[in-house]
DNA sequence: GGTTGACCTGGAGTGCACTCCAGGTGCGAT
DNA sequence: ATCGCACCTGGAGTGCACTCCAGGTCAACC
């Protein structure tokens, strides 16, 4: 049990590319990492915890711009909690309104199965 | 009351743009739509209810290669009805666990929030 | 009869988030 | 020693869904 992850051992775990990992450091999402003697990649705990985080606001629709602001506040320590509290809040707002625009549409297309069911139904009589 | 919507009114309704609406005939997903003796597009109710489709399917997250099939088989009459409806249980299915995955990572959000939220309290004291 | 505005065309361009490439390094196993 | 493999680099390429462009037509209104 070592006290960090290579990049291989990373990407399974958030079945991320290689390349996404170094496309994200790259953009500033993931800050330059650390380097074993032989220039591999050391991903710790907090770069690993990061990166569920992005992860996370990256499925759920945040562009990398956003998230490499987010990271920058990280970065830039405890003064900026509230700053990332603003970013989330506005983050999860846009996602519950996504959702609900998602559920409405999803129920008009469960309502057009059925209309194309009671067709097959009544032409099968 | 005309029989038809011309394009600015259809890219009204829809909240899309001219070039979406050529870019849908262009791409198969909506058929070559009817015309006036100058060369205008004239949308018939059929090609709006079609377009009302497409577009929840598209919000959704179906690829316009999909909807190309879909529509396809819509022109191709009623005895595709039973393909039609494999495409949109599919679709649909696919489209619940999106929303499974965005509820669950928004939970994961709201829990950072709280979590950033329970700091600045502790240091505001 | 000139101007405006909505529309027409084929084709090129854009932005995003990766993804691939070619060539190179280091290291443990055979 | 040499093989295979995981990793390294900068930079080019990809796929998707639009979006923009330049130049043109047509009907209506002043």
């Amino acid at each position: 049990m070592s006290e960090y992850l290579t990049p291989g051992e990373v990407a399974a775990r958030f079945d991320v590319s290689h390349d996404t990992l170094r496309y994200y450091e790259r953009a500033g999402v993931l800050s330059a990492v650390e380097r074993s003697a032989s220039g591999h990649r050391r991903y710790r705990s907090a770069d690993v915890e990061l990166l569920d985080l992005v992860r996370c606001l990256r499925e759920t629709g945040m562009p990398i711009a956003a998230l490499r602001t987010f990271a920058d506040l990280i970065r830039a320590g405890e003064g900026t909690v509230d700053e990332r509290i603003d970013l989330l809040v506005e983050h999860d707002a846009q996602l519950g309104e996504r959702i609900e625009v998602l559920t409405a549409r999803r129920r008009h297309i469960q309502g057009k199965i059925a209309y194309y069911r009671s067709l097959r139904e009544t032409s099968a009589d």
